[in-house]
DNA sequence: CTCTCGTTTTGACTTCGGTCAAGGAAAGTG
DNA sequence: CACTTTCCTTGACCGAAGTCAAAACGAGAG
């Protein structure tokens, strides 16, 4: 039996959907339809897989690096919406308008994405009912995201959303075990993440390390107490 | 031929379905099948439709009055996510997930839902792929409203805001003619549906006022002139 | 009409956080 | 290694908008 290049690209497109969680526990027969209309793209470090307004041709799923997916006003200031890693999947709500995409979306890092191609997908999803409310699932949790984060900005400070983000990442939220936490991208773009600019991003790192509850050594900042951080985060949330 | 109460009742609610966005153009028939999952529900003004966290029992639609989807945080400052109106759906995205409505829900006014009950549509979905991505491109709106939102409240100041929100309510809003436009609400709630509080408000209102730009008798605001608003407008968004 | 209660407006103050500017650290390049 | 470039940090400043307080206004009740 001879293995030609198309089927172990195809192989390689099946692992990746496996991994992605819209298709999690999905037969290797479906995975294999959906591999058919999944191609590969790279994406290196800045460039942009798609801009504001562009026509869709699918959506995609990260399978390694980051997508940073945001919005830009008129001055040039930019909003993230969110930060894609792998496994997670967006732009699905393209696959059902002809709008085009609603922002931007520009590659933290070297990147590989698999792109889901829209004319494909909805044939697919006509057949396939059951893959329509995992996608209408997907697209809840895109939502929830969205209303949380719409949340974070206009409710909390920056002190507040530093030290939920820094407690999000922590191995044990709660124990008073020192944890080290690895910033992947530069604080500018962390920064942009959060709502804010470098220089308030470092004015608040500054002050957590004045207040001893962190530690910041290049790119690595350490948690000295995750407790007494979250102490402070229900204080902030609390009046 | 004898036409009973409840075929009546059903009557009633395929009209009100058929006057929503996200069932236009389906045949009688397929509005039917959804009417039978569908019941009609009384809000009175103030009250609340669902808070965060309860269990989904399904999506609504807005027959007639208004439904002010929030957020509300710990120290109980509440940010609008939107405000639906006639005909618009919403919480179409618990249908596909165990986790309760990510929001609440309150009555601005007297106001008369639809609620299609979540097992029943999701048999139906089952069986009507097509449906189903009605129901994705409804979401995707959802989405497109949220990131607009979101845009909103990060990258544009009040001043700004409110002059996109009184264009938007234009009859003309290019044109040179005086346009009237009638508050429904108190303009407290206007405020917080714009992001902001009453004061704040109040000021952008006099500022507004001194520019001539608009009238402000009581709760009737009249534009005066809506393209020097528009050229205010482009000029906040333009540098 | 007058009193009362809720809403709106205005003023004074404060604060968060963004901008500008400059110096230092780090990392890539020849 | 020296040099450029990018990133990070810190200080000084400023503006938008939220809070508090008090006055003005308006609608409904008696």
């Amino acid at each position: 039996m001879t293995t030609t290049l198309a089927e172990l690209k195809q192989a390689a497109i099946v692992n990746g959907l496996r991994s992605c969680q819209l298709f999690a526990g999905m037969s290797p027969l479906e995975l294999g339809s959906i591999a058919e209309i999944t191609v590969l793209k790279a994406v290196s470090k800045g460039s942009y897989l798609f801009h504001e307004g562009d026509p869709s041709h699918g959506f995609y799923i990260v399978q390694t690096g980051a997508i940073n997916v945001h919005r830009v006003n008129a001055v040039g200031k930019e909003q993230v919406i969110h930060v894609f890693r792998t496994g997670e999947s967006f732009a699905e709500g393209t696959l059902a308008t002809e709008k085009g995409y609603p922002a931007d979306a520009r590659a933290v890092e070297e990147t590989q994405v698999m792109l889901v191609q829209k004319t494909g997908m909805l044939a697919l999803l006509r057949r396939q009912p059951e893959l329509a409310l995992r996608m209408l699932g997907s697209m809840s949790a895109h939502l929830r995201i969205l209303v949380a984060q719409l949340e974070d900005l206009t409710l909390k400070d920056v002190e507040t959303r530093l030290a939920n983000w820094l407690l999000k990442r922590c191995s044990n939220p709660a124990g008073g075990k020192p944890c080290k936490i690895e910033l992947t991208m530069t604080k500018r773009v962390l920064a942009s993440e959060l709502g804010t600019v470098s220089e308030t991003f470092s004015r608040t790192l500054a002050k957590f390390r004045e207040l001893e509850l962190i530690e910041v050594k290049g790119r690595t900042v350490t948690v000295l107490n995750p407790a007494n951080l979250a102490a402070l985060l229900r204080k902030n949330l609390g009046e």
